[in-house]
DNA sequence: AGCACGCCGACT
DNA sequence: GTCGGCGTGCTC
């Protein structure tokens, strides 16, 4: 038996409709109906959009009567029971809307909305007393009918017309439509509508059989004459039907006209092809073998292919030194998954999803692979979804959402570069790729790689305690690189010496001579200005002041290219000012990002050098980034200076020298991973420096250099710090040995807000009191529960909206969300105060 | 979130 | 006496 009711979860992202609602499946949809398919409901006075996420044979008994699904909106469902599945486990694990994990799966092309059709109503019809019809209008409104009698007449003909375009048509007719509507004599039905169409193409095909075509050739009257051609030309090209009609077209030079009249004798059809945007299109990609693999490597790849042969979940930290041959267990684990028929997944950082990443993939899979990138046109990212949503592809790469790409056997999920912090979203659903990766896993019996070689704190702690943990990864070492070369020795420079000695230049004397010599052999150079934390700002340097956003209470972005001031939260711009708006001085100053003054004073030093840039202001153009990278692997440049977006993933050969200008520029920020990621970002870009014939030397320019993060990344010593950071994790009560959940208030009035916020954590307390969990972390046992705060949040003050946190810090076999979940709703639903919006960040990675 | 229903101020 | 302001409540 076929089920006849549909639970649907509808896309009305609050409190009250977060749960399913069950509708009736029409009998000519119910073999189109799975759970994941996305359909258009009734809803209210309305039509939404929606996706079953469960089947029933009958209506429950209780007896609401249910309406019926108006439509279904894909011939094939975007979402699968699996997927399903792992967004109500987010909806639970993250605190969002099940809508909200369900819509994060599908391409935004998919969220479709209701557009308003009118047509003529049953009143419309024509009645036995036409005139008696008229004569009422005209008694009911005092308007005159002829506008009425024109717009039904328009409706009539069209059969059915879009509201909106009704309304432009007749902009002053509102009213007269309205009461024709509630009288019936015009009515109104609702459709959803994606935002993207697919996109097709005009096609050829052969209408009849070739023979059949054959003999008419001869036959053709003498003024068909183009149109016989176009038919030969067909009959050449049959091997390639269908045939993109341009190119008969552009081939033949001939008018759409005659290829039409060919259809219309019944030869050809033309029909529409649905085409796949391809943005790799026309790109060869150099194919790759697979290399052998030195001992190392060979032990990581076994221990993974015997989790992929028993079909088994299982999770693998690789912690793989920077050139250990990360990436080539992953393209041969991949093969193996491929081999046994299934699907695998592979996750990069965005930044690092550079062209050159993805060639090495395509290289060995070539058109098997798909690939999701956040600069992909939305069309482009529907197509590449949709071929692995319809098992075109057996590889998906691609950034944290890619870990949604609707494959139906996954063997192997790969994350590479795991710590990068950039796999959790900052909105909602707050989710962090690395968990739904293992959790979507466990759910396929599949297998999961994370790769770095500075693991996360946390993942590195998992594999090496025991029990209890949301996951335990099997440590797999590679402690040497591939080629055998050596890792770069590291310099640290103490810039307090330099300026000690009277040097006030950013560059230290070793680096300045290093630099200079790299000039002279013509290598290259990678300098990296670390300025994480700091943005361009104007500041006066009268009176100090600095252009801050009316609305939110930080400061202005400059941006060069429009010469204007951003608030990068709420969009707010000005023009830059010429002088200080406060005390009219002329010394106000653009901070730039940095990279522009370490280019100005490389041009001072060495006069004639060749400076390739990189930063926010040299990048923001398509395909820039990529350009840039050319240019400097072309040699078209001695040195290669930029923030962060230097350190990832490079490979040049001739780059022997790396200089960090600013090591410590992170290590005083207000965010207990400050050591974390300066540590990584260290280790990461030191391990650009020799990676091929030629050996490498890296310099770490600091003001703290006997800090443990610099010293031990100099030392390339993971393990020594990992040792000393969780000394310190473990002394301030931090992650990995507790669990955090970041609770934002806002609202337009801070004492209203302040009340509140003290009132959430009260609120919080005493409900885990009443559950019986432990109020502090310090005592020593395995469930704990406490909260911090209220304070007014690092940002105080966006859109107008004041901001107050709360941390929960908790640790054990506790529902700490589920309880952070419920005091959130119990504090929206006092109802005096609906203007307050409260937000949950679980596992919170940016706490500023 | 929408959308309709419902109950109080300034207008023909 | 009506148009319309937006508070309140519901959506299978």
């Amino acid at each position: 038996m076929q089920p006849q009711v549909a639970k649907v979860i509808v896309d009305v992202p609050v409190k009250d409709t977060d749960r399913p609602f069950d509708y009736l499946i029409p009998e000519s949809m119910r073999a189109w109906i799975e759970i994941g398919s996305r359909v258009g409901v009734p809803f209210g006075h309305r039509t939404v959009q929606g996706f079953v996420v469960g089947l029933q044979d009958e209506p429950s008994t209780g007896g609401i009567r249910l309406k019926a699904i108006q439509e279904v909106l894909d011939v094939v469902p975007p979402l699968s029971p699996e997927l399903v599945k792992l967004a109500e486990w987010m909806s639970q694990k993250y605190a969002c809307r099940f809508i909200t994990a369900l819509q994060v799966m599908v391409p935004t092309a998919l969220k479709g909305k209701a557009e308003r059709y009118i047509s003529l109503g049953e009143a419309s019809e024509p009645s036995p007393d036409e005139d008696e019809y008229a004569g009422s209008l005209v008694r009911i409104s005092s308007e005159p009918t002829e506008e009425v009698r024109t717009i039904t007449t328009y409706v009539g003909q069209k059969g059915e017309v879009p509201l909106q375009q009704l309304s432009r048509i007749f902009p002053d007719s509102a009213d007269n439509i309205k009461s024709l509507l509630r009288k019936g004599i015009l009515q109104e039905n609702q459709s959803i509508k994606d935002k993207l169409q697919k996109k097709t193409l005009k096609a050829v095909d052969l209408a009849v059989d070739a023979n059949e075509a054959e003999a008419a050739l001869d036959g053709f009257p003498a003024k068909a004459q183009r149109q016989r051609e176009v038919l030969q030309f067909v009959l050449e090209m049959k091997d390639l039907l269908p045939l993109p009609l341009k190119e008969i077209l552009t081939s033949l030079q001939v008018s759409a006209a005659t290829v039409k009249g060919l259809a219309d004798k019944g030869f050809i059809s033309i029909e529409d092809l649905e085409v796949f945007r391809d943005p790799y299109r026309g790109r060869r990609f150099k194919p790759s073998m697979p290399l052998e693999l030195n001992d190392e490597q060979k032990h990581a790849y076994d221990r993974i292919v015997d989790t992929l042969d028993a079909y088994s979940h299982g999770v693998f930290l690789l912690h793989g030194v920077t050139g250990s041959g990360k990436t080539e267990i992953y393209l041969q684990t991949i093969q193996h998954c491929i081999e046994q028929g299934r699907q695998a997944i592979v996750l990069v950082p965005e930044i690092a999803l550079t062209p050159q990443m993805v060639e090495r993939f395509k290289g060995r899979f070539g058109d098997q692979v798909a690939v999701m990138h956040s600069r992909l046109s939305g069309g482009e990212r529907y197509d590449e979804w949709r071929k692995i949503r319809e098992g075109k592809v057996t590889v998906a790469i691609g950034a944290r959402s890619a870990v949604f790409a609707p494959f139906e056997h996954i063997g192997l999920i790969i994350m590479d570069e795991e710590h990068e912090t950039s796999y959790k979203q900052e909105e909602s659903p707050k989710y962090h790729a690395r968990d739904v990766a293992v959790k979507r896993a466990q759910q396929q019996g599949a297998a999961v790689i994370l790769g770095s070689a500075t693991p996360s704190l946390e993942s590195y702690y998992a594999s090496r305690s025991v029990a209890d943990e949301q996951f335990a990864p099997m440590l797999l070492e590679m402690k040497h690189r591939a080629l055998g070369n050596e890792l770069p020795a590291v310099e640290i420079v103490d810039m307090r010496e330099e300026l000690k000695e009277g040097n006030r230049s950013m560059f230290s004397r070793s680096l300045h001579q290093a630099i200079e010599a790299r000039l002279e052999r013509q290598e290259q150079t990678v300098l990296l200005l670390n300025r994480r934390g700091y943005s361009t700002f104007v500041m006066c340097r009268s009176c100090g002041f600095v252009a801050g956003c009316p609305e939110c209470d930080i400061s202005l972005t400059y941006h060069q290219k429009s010469n204007n001031l951003r608030c990068h939260y709420c969009g707010y711009a000005e023009p830059a000012p010429e002088v200080c708006p406060d005390c009219g001085s002329e010394h106000i100053r653009y901070f730039g990002t940095g990279t522009q003054r370490v280019e100005e004073e490389l041009a001072k030093l060495f006069p004639g050098i060749r400076v390739i840039r990189m930063d926010v202001d040299t990048t923001t153009e398509k395909g820039s980034h990529e350009k840039l990278l050319k240019q400097f692997r072309d040699k078209k440049a001695d040195v290669l200076l930029g923030t962060q977006m230097v350190a990832k993933g490079l490979d040049f050969p001739d780059v022997t020298l790396v200089g960090v200008i600013t090591a410590d520029s992170a290590l005083n920020l207000p965010d207990f991973r400050a050591g974390e990621k300066t540590f990584q970002l260290l280790t990461q870009v030191a391990g650009r420096a020799g990676r091929h014939q030629l050996p490498g030397e890296v310099m770490i320019q600091s003001y703290t250099p006997d800090h443990y993060s610099i010293i031990h990344a100099s030392g390339h010593d993971y393990l020594a710090f990992v040792r000393d950071e969780l000394k310190h994790r473990r002394n301030l009560h931090y992650p990995p040995y507790c669990r955090l959940i970041l609770v934002t208030l806002t609202h337009e009035q801070l004492p209203l807000l302040v009340r509140m916020a003290e009132n959430m954590v009260s609120v919080l307390q005493g409900k885990a009191r009443q559950r019986g969990w432990f109020g502090s972390l310090d005592r020593l046992t395995a469930d704990a529960f406490d909260v911090l705060g209220p304070v007014a949040s690092p940002i105080p003050r966006i859109k107008n909206r004041y901001r107050f946190q709360c941390m929960v810090k908790w640790r054990g076999n506790i529902d700490a969300v589920g309880l952070v979940r419920e005091a959130t709703e119990q504090l929206e639903d006092t109802a005096h105060n609906q203007k307050l919006q409260i937000s949950i960040d679980v596992d919170p990675q940016m706490l500023m």
